[in-house]
DNA sequence: TTTGCCATAAACAGAT
DNA sequence: TATCTGTTTATGGCAA
């Protein structure tokens, strides 16, 4: 898996707010920062007031209107989605909260635009993936996209399955799923993706894995979710590890963003 | 000037 | 009943 690419360090003069002022993000990418710092990827919307106070002191103290607004953001975004909780674990009110894969590279654009432009910490470009490491059991019911250790060559990635991303699973509200664009749809066919030799450049052909970064793929269905694998010796897709690439990001840069909440926004 | 995005406020209904 | 949650509408600021 490819780096992160580096946050953009070369302002002359850093942008760093004043302790508790303003963050300049977006509620948005306020959002999605606290639901990609949850194990599971999914947070009620009370945790995810707890997450923004946490890192960001200046919500301590703001009046509780932001509270609105990120419920306001929440239902009216299109970026996030509603599953309902489990009835028999069903602690607390309301339901949880996830990010909708398809909109995962544009949060992620926004945040590294919004980063870029007020902060040169440096400490971003070289802190690892908050997650990094981490082990992920049973996928996250309404991520497309896991992803474990790229080293570990184990599970990379699932997804439900087409049926399953539906209003008749009791799992998701009433909320339509997200649109999957055809990329997306790729992700949730059993088929092997055709390898064609003469479209590989001679480093791909000399060594997919080891210098591009690139991973492999290949579909299994285990259950309620197809799970995608690494084997040694099977196709590489670049859309689909593109995507794969872009969810790492995700999740790198809101560990990284979490320095700049301690920071001292 | 228009358009789109975002923040904020408010009202309301339903759930706990 | 009070509080929380989720939805919807309205308004204003700002930038492209």
């Amino acid at each position: 898996m490819t780096p992160l690419p580096q946050l953009e360090s070369s302002a002359p003069t850093q942008l760093i707010p004043p302790a508790s002022s303003k963050p300049p993000y977006s509620f948005s990418s306020l959002i999605f920062m606290a639901i990609e710092d949850s194990p599971d990827r999914r947070l009620p919307v009370k945790d995810i007031y707890v997450w923004i106070v946490n890192n960001f002191p200046y919500y301590r103290t703001a009046s509780g209107g932001w509270r609105n607004s990120v419920r306001h953001n929440l239902s009216l975004s299109k970026s996030f989605r509603r599953i309902q909780r489990d009835k028999s674990q069903s602690v607390g009110k309301g339901s949880l909260w996830c990010v909708c894969p398809e909109y995962r590279p544009v949060l992620l654009e926004v945040l590294r635009k919004t980063h870029s432009y007020h902060s040169t910490n440096i400490n971003l470009l070289n802190k690892p993936a908050l997650l990094e490491g981490a082990e992920f059991g049973v996928p996250a019911v309404c991520d497309s996209m896991e992803m474990s250790d790229p080293l570990s060559h184990t599970i990379l990635l699932s997804t439900p399955s087409p049926q399953i991303l539906t209003s008749d699973n009791p799992t998701f509200s009433e909320n339509p799923p997200c649109p999957l664009t055809p990329d997306h749809e790729e992700l949730v066919t059993m088929e092997s993706v055709e390898y064609h030799q003469g479209e590989v450049s001679e480093e791909m052909e000399k060594d997919p894995l080891s210098d591009s970064g690139y991973i492999e793929l290949h579909y299994y269905q285990s259950h309620q979710y197809q799970y995608l694998v690494l084997p040694g010796d099977t196709e590489l897709d670049l859309e689909t590890v593109e995507i794969l690439q872009l969810d790492a990001e995700a999740q790198e840069a809101a560990g990284s963003l979490l320095d700049l909440a301690g920071g001292g926004y």
